[in-house]
Order: C-alpha cells, then structure tokens, then sequence
DNA sequence: AGGTATCTTGAATGTACATTCAAGATAGAG
DNA sequence: CTCTATCTTGAATGTACATTCAAGATACCT
C-alpha cells in the first residue's frame, strides 16, 4: 500500500488559478505541470484528462466559494450589510487585475460551456447555487426591516448576481476602482431601497 | 491583374459567426474555410493570419454594431423610448439562444484580451465607444426631460452597460425570457428614474 | 528487512493544428 | 487571342499539444 504523495485540494487550487489565468484551451499540460507539480501521469492517473480537472477544480471553486460565502455572512445580524460587503469584496477583487481572481464559473462558462453539456450543466448549477443562497439573504434582510420594497427576493438575488457579473466584465476594460465603486454602490442602492 | 473574388464583409462577417459559436481557439482553420468559404492560402494572403482574421473580425463588428445602433436611434425623438429598445433587443438576442448572436467583443475579451495586449486594447477601444454613444443618448434624453434624475450621464452609461453584460452573462444559465424581461425592465427602470 | 502494491516520472506517441508554398486557374491588358 | 499578373487551391510541413506507458521509486505490511 501507499498513498498519494499529493494534496488534492492544494493541486485544484492551482490547476483552479492557471485556468481562470490563461483560460482551458490556453493552458497547456506543460503549464499544468508547472502550477501543480504534478507530472502528466499523475494528473492523467488522478483526474482521468484534461476535462477531469477542469470538472474537479470547478467542484472544488464551488466548496471553496461557499465557503468564503458563509463567513461573509457569520458575524452579524446586518445582512445588508453583509451583502455589500460581499459586493464590495468583489469590487476588490476586480480591483487587483489579477486575473487569477476572476471567476472561474463565468470564465468556463464563456469559453467551454457552449461545446460540453456536462460542463455547462455544472456550472449552471454551481451558480445556480449562488443565486438561491443570495435570495435567501434577501428574504432575511427582509425580515431584519432593512429592506422594505415589495420586490420578490429571488428576483432581487437575480438582479445583484447579473450586477456581479456585468461588474466583473466592466472591470475588464475599465479597472479604475472609483469607477467601480460608484457602480457598485449603485447596484447596492437598487437592491436595497 | 485581377481582383479578389470574395466579399470581404461577407467573409468577415462569417468569420465573425464562427468565433462567437465556438470562440477563437476552437475555431479551426478548417472550420474557418467551412464557414467563409475561403481556402487556408487566401485567408493568410487577406488577413496575415488567424489572428488577422480575429482583429478583422472586430473592426467589422464594430462597424455592424455601430450602424445598428444608429438605427435604433434614427426614428424618433424619444430618445428614453429608443434605449428601452435597445435594450429590449438585447433581451431577444439572448432568449434566441442562438449562440452567433453573442457579443463578440466580450466573448474576445474573455478569451484572448488576456493574452494579447493589442486586441485588448481594439476591444476596449470598442467597447469604450458604445458607452460613449450611450452616454449621449442618455444626456439627450435629459435635455428632453424623460429623465429627471441628478446622476451623472456617463455613470448612467457605465451602468446600463454593466447591465447588459450582466443580462448576456446571466442569459448563459437562464435563458428564460420571463426573468430576462424583469431583470432588463429593473434595469431600465434604474437608470431612467 | 524484504516483498509488493501503488505511486511517480518523463520520454514516446499519435493527432490536430496553423501556416506555407508551388502548381493551377482566371481576369484583364494589349 | 495571347500573355501575364494576380488570385485560388489544397496537399505538405513543422510544431505543439493531450495522452499513454513502462521503468523506477517509495511507503506500507508482514
């Protein structure tokens, strides 16, 4: 017996980072290697192909993104406020340029989803997920009295989402962050009154 | 002497098609020869290259683009009016699901403008006058009084921009036309309050 | 300490691709 | 009608890639 040497977490990490870098097509085995450490054996023997480890670090995007979801919303009972931190994080992240903090979800979706159900599927679901767990912050805030519109939250959830991602392809070409900060704080404005 | 035998817009604007169904790296030569009905050796004598033919592509669209967008401009001083059906147009573009009917700057920009500071640079050029255009049209339609907000004309531009790309995106998981509507009505009520 | 099952390695493989180029075709000039 | 400059054709080229696999290394069990 003998187990695998590698931490799996720590290579979907880093396959994650490449392919939301240079995109799936655009990265090669080779740069694979490099970021993982892992040798084409290993990934082949690990995740089956190159697609195996897309699916795999989309699964693990998700648990992670989840994640830092819920710690957005741990430490109070303002969930409005939560929210716009949430908002104003991803104002950050756009911010930093790195193209490392894109979205792995809408970058896959732009790029593989159109040619691979199964992918699409996933990822429809992956955000899906998002959607579903914004609404529900939503609805709290509703009864927190911190919103008072009659809008249905779900569609609230829908607006702030599709505001995230337009946000995130606005920053593409305009990465100034005053910019985005107005934006953002117009979206926040939208949702909340 | 003799002149070229194809259509250069015709060529351009089936080239155009190809890269936004299967973006720029899945679209092979071969598929390109296919679509544009030109033989590998007359595509790098027109265009350079493959890359050539992607910048050419842009250019073009942004041609298309523009004279659509003055069209839907051209018929009324209605100005508030008109943005509504220009974004109602998104809407039906993206419910048609018809994957050539993408936004090929954004598909671009997601892709290759990572990779390429050039067309990073055409892109954002493109895109930086469509929020231009937009930008005038919202400040007419203050000066026709449809709108009676405060904020600033170029914010609203920047705004409704990011909506659309947020509607394109969002469209990507939920093409359901009932949710494209109320997410784009939303919209245009934010700007046009 | 020895045996073995499993993991790791990276060179070898075949494929698919962008690009080239020389031969063939054709429009227009004279 | 002939000639030639230019365009068109598509097979040939070289490269880069995902994938495979057999040899080597190593942890765990007895």
């Amino acid at each position: 017996m003998r187990n695998a040497e590698f931490d799996r977490e720590k290579v979907l990490r880093a396959a994650m980072k490449a392919f939301m870098h240079k995109g799936y097509a655009n990265t090669s085995m080779q740069e694979l290697k490099k970021a993982t450490g892992l040798h084409p054996g290993s990934i082949y023997c690990a995740f089956e192909n190159k697609r195996g480890l897309l699916l795999a670090s989309l699964e693990q995007y998700r648990v992670d993104r989840a994640t830092e979801f819920e710690q957005f919303f741990a430490n109070s009972n303002l969930t409005l406020l939560n929210l716009k931190s949430y908002l104003d994080n991803v104002v950050i992240e756009c911010i930093s340029c790195d193209s490392a903090q894109a979205c792995l979800l809408t970058k896959a979706l732009n790029e593989v989803a159109e040619q691979d159900s199964e992918i699409q599927q996933v990822i429809t679901a992956n955000l899906s997920m998002l959607q579903q767990a914004l609404a529900e912050k939503f609805t709290q805030a509703k009864t927190e009295k911190s919103i008072s519109t009659d809008k249905d939250c779900d569609h609230l959830a829908r607006y702030f989402l599709m505001g995230i991602y337009g946000l995130r392809t606005f920053a593409h070409t305009h990465p100034e962050a005053k910019i985005l900060e107005q934006l953002a704080e117009q979206l926040y404005h939208d949702v909340s009154q």
